[in-house]
DNA sequence: TATATATGGATAA
DNA sequence: TATCCCTATATAA
C-alpha cells in the first residue's frame, strides 16, 4: 500500500480523527506497550507526512511510524460504539471520541525527540507533496550519479516519496529509459519526471490510489476542481471501500502483456531487490 | 496447509 | 547481493 501518497493521506485522515484530542493508547500486540503507556492520554496535536515517514505530535512525545512494505494504519469511526476487540498483530491502537486508528505491521514505531527527527528529515531529499519542495536539490545528486534513474527514483535521499509504482509509472510516461544513468539525463527529463511527480501525486492522496492513466488522471483531476473529491475521500478511507478508480496502469506487475502505447511486450527485471517494470521499446528516451 | 508475493528499507557480508 | 523484519492475501498443492 504505502508509497508518499498513503502516508500524506494518512496524516490528514488521523488530524480529522483526532486532532486537540486526547488518546487512549495501547498495543494489543504487546511490543509497543511501555511506550504506548507514556502517550496514553496525551493530546494529539497533530500529524505531518515527509517523504514515507509519519510524524505526530503528541504531548512533548513525537511517534515516529514508517509504514514499511506491508504496514497499514486504519482509521475508522466509532459509530457511537465502543471499539471493537483488537486483533492480537495490533502494534498501537489510539481511541479517540469518535475514531479508532489500528496500527499493524509497521517497519518503525518509536518514540522520538525533536533532535531525532531533524535527523531522520535531513536525510531525505525532496517531497514532491511538500510545498516549495527544491527539485534543484535532487537534481544536483541525480547529475552526479553514474547509477540508473530508476534506481535514483526510489533512493529516499534524492527523492522522497516515490516507490516502486510511481517510478515504473512516470518513466513510462515519460518514455524514459529506466537504465539512463543519472549522469546521462536530460535536465528537461528530470524536470519532466518532477513535474509529473507533482501533478500525479497530490491526486494518489486525494483519492488514496495511485492513478496514472491519462484518463483516470483526467477525471481526477476533473474532480478535483470540482471540489467532488473531498466527498470521495470520506467515502472510501472512511468505510474501507474499494478504490474508487479500477485499478489499471500503464506497466506496473504487467510483465508479459503488450504496451498499452507501442504494443509490444512489457519486461521486467529486478533491480536491488525490487521490480523494475518497463517497455524496452517505447521507453528509450534520455 | 503451504508458499509466494507485496506500493520498504536496514543491516550484514 | 543476501538476509531479515513485519502482516495480509492470492494462489498452489
Amino acid at each position: 500500500m504505502p508509497e508518499g501518497h498513503t502516508i500524506h493521506a494518512l496524516a490528514a485522515r488521523l488530524e480529522r480523527a483526532f486532532r486537540d484530542e486526547a488518546v487512549a493508547a495501547s498495543s494489543p500486540q504487546g511490543r509497543f506497550a511501555a511506550d504506548a503507556a507514556r502517550i496514553d492520554g496525551q493530546v494529539f496535536e497533530r500529524a505531518q507526512a515527509v517523504g514515507k515517514h509519519l510524524f505526530v505530535d503528541l504531548g512533548p512525545q513525537i511517534l515516529h511510524v514508517h509504514l514499511g512494505l506491508i504496514g497499514m494504519f486504519h482509521v475508522k469511526p466509532l459509530g457511537g460504539m465502543p471499539p471493537s476487540e483488537p486483533a492480537p498483530t495490533i502494534r498501537l491502537r489510539l481511541v479517540g471520541r469518535t475514531h479508532v486508528a489500528d496500527l499493524r505491521g509497521p517497519m518503525i514505531c518509536a518514540l522520538i525527540d525533536d533532535e531525532r527527527r531533524s535527523a531522520i528529515e535531513a536525510r531525505l531529499g525532496p517531497d514532491p507533496l511538500a510545498a516549495g519542495a527544491d527539485d534543484e536539490r535532487a537534481w544536483q545528486r541525480i547529475n552526479r550519479s553514474r547509477k540508473a534513474i530508476g534506481e535514483l527514483l526510489m533512493d529516499q535521499a534524492i527523492v522522497a516519496g516515490i516507490g516502486n509504482v510511481y517510478r515504473c509509472e512516470v518513466l513510462h510516461r515519460l518514455q524514459l529509459d529506466p537504465f539512463t544513468p543519472g549522469q546521462g539525463l536530460n535536465l528537461l527529463a528530470w524536470k519532466a519526471i518532477w513535474q509529473d511527480l507533482v501533478m500525479l501525486m497530490p491526486l494518489g492522496v486525494a483519492f488514496s490510489q495511485i492513478l496514472t492513466m491519462e484518463d483516470q488522471v483526467a477525471d481526477a483531476r476533473a474532480m478535483t476542481r470540482t471540489g467532488v473529491v473531498r466527498e470521495v475521500t470520506e467515502r472510501v478511507t472512511g468505510e474501507r471501500l474499494g478504490d474508487y478508480f479500477e485499478r489499471r496502469f500503464h506497466v506496473y506487475q504487467r510483465s508479459g502483456e503488450p504496451c498499452h502505447r507501442c504494443g509490444n511486450t512489457l519486461r521486467d527485471k529486478k533491480i536491488g531487490g525490487r521490480t523494475l517494470y518497463w517497455c524496452p521499446a517505447c521507453q528509450t528516451r534520455h
